[in-house]
DNA sequence: GCTATCCGATAGTTTTGCTGTCCACTCTTC
DNA sequence: GAAGAGTGGACAGCAAAACTATCGGATAGC
């Protein structure tokens, strides 16, 4: 197909797809007869509808993306890298700063690492996230929200086994890499919602709000004496 | 204080204080004497890093900052809808969507929220963000990813119990609301990094990498015969 | 009175993610 | 084989977001 039926079937401007190609999030088509007459095939659909998504859904900076596509596209880095390298592509590097809130929050972090027995590769950027948001935490609303660190810790390696069941579970190498950056990417999106309607739920559940959860009585009747 | 000090003691460049004063992030401070001569306090300390931790850790936009704290400063919204707004605000209204796909999505999601007993508001934005979610999810990977909302859900139950906890615990009510708007946001951006930390564990016991988990047996020594 | 500082307004800058224009070329259709 | 629509690539332009720099008048504190 060319580029308007490309842009036709996945919905993207051709002037988007034209910068997606400077920019080399989508390989060039192939060049048959001329060199400005190019051909794309079904995986230039596949790979514009993963940039989109990634993009518009799940967030992900044009930079961010190069970046993982650049290392699904290599064989030589296997899938528990993979899997990694996504939110730490999109993460900032965040220079590392260090006052003594970072190093408490450091040392609470490894503790429930410690606590969980979580065996991890040293230093992973992910470590570095969640430190920082400790220690934000704590310096705004004290250590309020100290408790909620293991309940969550809990919770992300029930989630985490879900994911790689379900990445483990695809036979195809190259379909699993790819599942496995959009379970991770869209994954986190999707929890963060639940969570919000989860919230809703339970805050209904404790405080509940006389107009929705239990009908107004009916009102008293005027006509009567 | 005046706004050098305030400068100082929360780290924020002076021209960027003018800006978030400009943009209403920030109360004025009180014009004791002169129109060009103002005072801040303990509280505009306060305020500050917590717009500085929403925008630099939680990732919000200045206009989403700006909203939840008109929610938070307006003492007619109750706890309730102020926990909810948060990520409200944050996520983009995203113009409906109206394929087949989203239909489905929606289905589904509806299916697991009445299987869980969530009563929810008519129809809240974390419900579209979800539904986004699923129905890019089935569009990029098929229905390889389908069983994972589930356990997702029911870990969010969980964690939501845990954030209603905790916010319910603070006794003033102004540092509740700050507690959960913290905790919702910030809430996420741990349980992401968490979660990464999770599936490194996992994917590494599942697949163990040969150098690190079991150090290698000591090479044959070539001095012995 | 003198100097350093301050406040507020305005304009400028940088980054990101597109979008629009141009042009030479090519494919189809007559 | 000529016309006219379509194509690919280069490049410039644009809008939004989040700051950042400068300026002018006023004030504080000695």
């Amino acid at each position: 197909m060319r580029m308007a039926e490309l842009s036709r079937v996945t919905g993207v401007p051709v002037a988007t797809i034209k910068y997606y190609l400077r920019e080399g999030l989508l390989p060039r088509g192939e060049l048959t007869t001329s060199p400005n007459q190019a051909r794309y095939g079904e995986e230039h659909v596949r790979r514009l509808t993963l940039v989109r998504s990634l993009v518009e859904v799940g967030g992900l900076s044009i930079a961010a993306v190069r970046a993982v596509l650049g290392a699904i596209d290599d064989p030589a880095v296997p899938l528990h890298d993979t899997l990694g390298l996504t939110i730490d592509a999109a993460d900032a590097p965040a220079p590392a700063v260090d006052d003594p809130l970072h190093a408490a929050a450091a040392e609470r972090l490894d503790a429930i690492v410690a606590e969980r027995g979580w065996r991890l590769s040293p230093d992973p950027l992910a470590r570095r996230a969640a430190i920082d948001v400790l220690a934000t935490m704590q310096r705004v609303t004290g250590d309020r929200l100290a408790g909620l660190a293991t309940v969550y810790a809990e919770a992300a390696e029930r989630i985490a086994e879900a994911d790689l069941d379900t990445v483990t579970a695809v036979e195809d190498p190259e379909t699993r890499v790819e599942t496995a950056l959009v379970g991770t990417v869209l994954g986190e999106r999707l929890l963060a919602a639940l969570r919000r309607l989860a919230q809703e739920h339970v805050s209904a559940q404790r405080f509940p709000p006389p107009s929705r959860e239990t009908p107004c009585p009916p009102p008293p009747d005027p006509s009567r004496p």
